[in-house]
DNA sequence: TATACTTCCTAACGCTCGTTAGCCAAAAAA
DNA sequence: TTTTTTGGCTAACGAGCGTTAGGAAGTATA
């Protein structure tokens, strides 16, 4: 009987744990007995509640990747507004994700090449979709003569790139908040591509 | 006797072999048998050329840094020049250092936290100067008004960022060459910050 | 020809890895 | 109260790890 009830399932301190050192130290570094230990636990006690290592990894990648999808989804539901405000959007929903929960965020950009087929070809698949709705947005932009940019696949490449970059330098207690974060990269990122500033 | 000279010393070949595998697989999950497999040996005869897994790493990351080094020195050699010219010129030699191996260059970015104490932070160091040396560019831009952003340190960040990118989807047999790429690249990230484009 | 060096081999070292089997105590459900 | 479930434990499995020792064969040097 635990003094106070927990506010997470052991799984999903699993979960946060080993996310944690996987950013940390890498997937094939960390081994199921430091994330035991980490855990208060013994290593064989962990698979009371996973499957095994490449599982954790594959929840932590395709969740988030969900949670990538759902915000550009949202960010751009009013189809009728103008491009530069639904990529001003996408842009921040994007940065909410990455740091809500940093950690994750670097195991999804970093880690997901130890996911063993055919995980890892359908991730790339899902990356690539939201790729092309970032690219397919800025294209729109270009079309309308709202944005402008040699390239739309060089400029969309370049964007998630210094977005994607966040999670190496964010720091939660930094001061900065997010929105702030978001908010200073969607202005410095568009400053590039919108014709009057 | 080989029947052609060889054009490397095994040793390079072996660094260079070692470079691609640590880049696909990452420097943990590459293994000596993996690499020497891949070199036509058995993986104790690499040891007749190297003395440990982590020196093949600690050379790839220290070569790069000073590539960086020497190119952002050559491109801020002639001071009295607009600083646009300079960062144009910088931006150019990092991309030119990245196209030349990326393989070499995915490792830099991604696999120095493999090297153990004190290499580690001695790598820290060196790349922290060198993202130094641009966010103080970019302030001599902001201070003689050539440029405008909102935060040179933020500018320098998702700059680097941008560019670093690169050895993630660049791929030499591309229809674009390193210098097209230099130069889009650079055209672009400055669109961003110059007054007058 | 004798000597040294280079470059490979085989075999093995001690160690760590992810994972499993079997067991046990406490808690929950019946 | 009995039964089932939950969540731990210890011990061990086979495999793979980086690395080393010792030796063999070819090449260059003296």
């Amino acid at each position: 009987m635990p003094t106070v009830a927990p506010q997470r399932s052991r799984k999903a301190q699993i979960d946060r744990t080993a996310t944690a050192l996987f950013r940390a130290r890498g997937f094939a570094a960390t081994s199921m007995r430091e994330l035991a230990t980490e855990l208060g636990l013994e290593a064989g006690s962990l698979y009371s509640h996973i499957k095994s290592k490449e599982e954790i990894l594959h929840r932590v990648c395709f969740g988030l990747a969900e949670e990538f999808f759902a915000g550009f989804a949202a960010a751009t539901a009013q189809n009728s507004a103008p491009v530069a405000t639904q990529l001003r959007q996408a842009i921040e929903a994007h940065v909410r994700v990455l740091t809500r929960d940093s950690a994750a965020s670097a195991v999804f950009l970093h880690e997901w090449r130890h996911l063993s087929e055919p995980a890892r070809t359908e991730f790339l698949a899902l990356r690539d979709r939201y790729e092309v709705a970032f690219r397919t947005l800025i294209q729109r932009g270009l079309a309308q003569g709202e944005l402008h940019a040699p390239d739309a696949a060089f400029a969309a490449l370049t964007l998630l790139a210094s977005l994607n970059w966040l999670p190496a330098w964010y720091r939660p207690d930094g001061n900065l908040t997010p929105d702030e974060i978001a908010h200073r990269l969607a202005e410095q990122l568009l400053g590039g591509l919108l014709f009057n500033e």
